[in-house]
DNA sequence: GATATTATATGAGCACGCTCATTTAAGGAA
DNA sequence: TTCCTTAAATGAGCGTGCTCATATAATATC
């Protein structure tokens, strides 16, 4: 069974288009593989001949919709603003083009989003960290900074991820508290950015 | 068939060591319920008398390490110590109880330390949460500031959050890259509580 | 003691994510 | 056309966390 590279990328396709459905509208863990490959037109093992797992498919899910917000950041982004500013804006244009996905994004968070440097380099997380973390870089520089240092990407990525955590779970209405951290979130960070470097440092306990 | 009050407890203590055993020496993926229910001496299905899920028994674990975690850190604490000192060193001895736990930690970390509040106060995330929130209030005040807003302990949460889960996935040798974002995160969130004008100092030096 | 009551223990069984030996069919060689 | 090769599709089956109808035994009542 010789199939074109046309009908494969078809049936990713729908894989994705199926699945994005199904979690919008019963969520993660009531939507079964079953059901997607079966929705899709597909036997449930052809499933994992197009993704690894089930979260993969998620995981792609969100990656396109970040993929785009990086655009969609550059074309809204305006030239009077602050730095905070820029960077509340980069990371609230991800969560709009997120929103859709928030009832199941947190199936994701943990795997991909971690703080600490994922062990394998090459999936799909460590592409969207390092798009994301590209951006950053390039508003501090149009800001007038030198490009982060580890621990400086450290921090902020700290700081997203626990946005991201904070937006997941966050119960207003229409996730204002989430706004009102990151801005919060935004602020500390600069302020700490430029307070850096004459810092003493405790001992480990260990 | 009625059980004393004393035999549940016993069985019930049971579960958590044998549980504790195996997680540490084949992780949370690979042990199974069956393997915790036999080795603990009780039928499959026993277990789930005891406790709701697998990671619940995990959740308990966690805080009963956290809980003498409190304990710990009003003896260990200096009369001296400055605020951020006295944050690292709460934190920190968190850290050092729940180290035996670190490679099966991650399993309720999203679950049981979101940032944002979760849905069910009855549970023992929830508790868990209460008294460690509890400590840094009383930490602050005996700093010489009032007991933390709404916002203020959202934001200190999520970098709680940011490095438990930092710390799950440190991979340098003892973690020393956690104590150091440990160390920053603390810096930093003192400087935006001076800085943000909703904590006022009852003894300013000048 | 004998019997009834009932809290607890039990394990067969369910649905799940995922695997893998097998089947299917498209493209090449004759 | 006929056979061969092989990439992709298939679904039975595995081990999992967890449920629930049933079995069991400790206590209450007589």
């Amino acid at each position: 069974m010789r199939v074109t590279e046309e009908t494969k990328l078809a049936t990713r396709s729908r894989i994705l288009e199926t699945t994005l459905g199904l979690l919008k509208s019963q969520g993660f863990e009531t939507t079964t593989t079953r059901d997607i490959a079966s929705e899709a037109g597909i036997a449930a093992g052809t499933l994992f001949n197009y993704f690894p797992t089930k979260e993969a498919i998620v995981m792609q899910l969100v990656a396109d919709a970040l993929d785009s917000a990086e655009a969609a950041f550059e074309k809204r982004r305006q030239d009077g603003a602050s730095l905070e500013e820029d960077l509340f804006l980069h990371i609230s244009t991800g969560l709009r083009q997120l929103r859709p996905l928030r009832s199941f994004f947190g199936s994701v968070l943990e795997t991909g989003f971690s703080p600490a440097r994922s062990a394998n380099p090459n999936d799909l997380s460590e592409e969207l960290r390092t798009a994301h973390i590209g951006t950053v870089g390039s508003i501090l520089v149009r800001h007038g900074r030198e490009s982060p240092t580890g621990i400086e990407l450290q921090m902020y990525w700290l700081l997203y991820h626990g946005l991201l955590s904070f937006w997941v779970a966050d119960g207003s209405p229409k996730q204002e508290d989430t706004f009102a951290m990151l801005d919060q979130s935004m602020r500390m960070f600069v302020n700490w950015l430029d307070t850096n470097g004459k810092t003493q440092r405790h001992n480990t306990p260990f």
